[in-house]
DNA sequence: ATGCGTGCAAACGATTTGCAGAGAA
DNA sequence: TTCTCTGCAAATCGTTTGCACGCAT
């Protein structure tokens, strides 16, 4: 389980200011790199904590990609649904229409739904183009 | 990359009757353990070189579930969705209406979509109960 | 002064890969 | 015979954990 409690630390003000100043998901490692880019010394099992922490408190979303998992800071309490370029790994946010059939349907089995998550997986249109030869 | 190409062998034969045995999801690893159980020795490797060439050619249904994979034998062509218990494992398909506004929008930012996939996360009603006290 | 939060390194679990030998074609 | 497939073990990869210390409260 995830210690990182409230306590305000230089740590967990470094990793939300990365969180908030990148448009889009990052994984831990990215997020970690950016921080020793930046002059932020910040251990990796730290930076791991804080956004597990997060995810558990609902304040980032989290993806998985590929085997690993990518973190964002969250725009709201709505739904996120994702495009996600599996040659760059960009992962662009849409809205999705009518939402209400999956927790009636899960309702239908007996499931008892948390949460839900809806990617579409392709290549985005930069590297498409990158792709033509 | 996965090599395992179109030669008929003794591991492929077992790989393929157990992933038609099971009704629902298994991992690499449980797969393997049932092959050890039933007798049938064939290396934790070779699993996975098979499964993976299998979902290559989209012969098998891949989906993540907490950092591992889990595979299905496909049921044919058509979209798969699923119910994911978080205690469990278990995994059950449903059917999604209307799929095209996922493709309209996805044209719309430029991807080329591949595929997607939609999973609803939760409790089901076995576990709902187990947990009960 | 109290402990929570941290860094470091070791532990881990899932998956992949290198390599030499085995067996389909 | 030929060349793919396999097993084994070691190597990766991403992530988690144990432990002693430092710092926020």
């Amino acid at each position: 389980m995830s210690q990182t409690g409230r306590r305000q630390t230089f740590q967990k003000t470094v990793i939300l200011r990365v969180l908030n100043e990148v448009d889009g998901f990052i994984s831990a490692q990215d997020l970690h790199r950016r921080l020793e880019a930046a002059g932020d010394h910040v251990g990796l099992a730290t930076v791991y904590r804080h956004l597990n922490a997060l995810a558990e408190l609902g304040e980032v979303d989290a993806v998985p990609l590929g085997q690993s998992q990518v973190f964002r800071a969250c725009r709201g309490p709505e739904h996120h649904h994702h495009l996600v370029c599996e040659d760059c790994g960009r992962v662009e946010e849409v809205e999705a229409p009518d939402e209400g059939w999956l927790s009636r349907v899960a309702g239908e089995r007996g499931f008892t739904l948390q949460r839900h998550l809806l990617e579409g997986y392709g290549r985005c249109g930069q590297c498409a183009t990158r792709r033509e030869h």
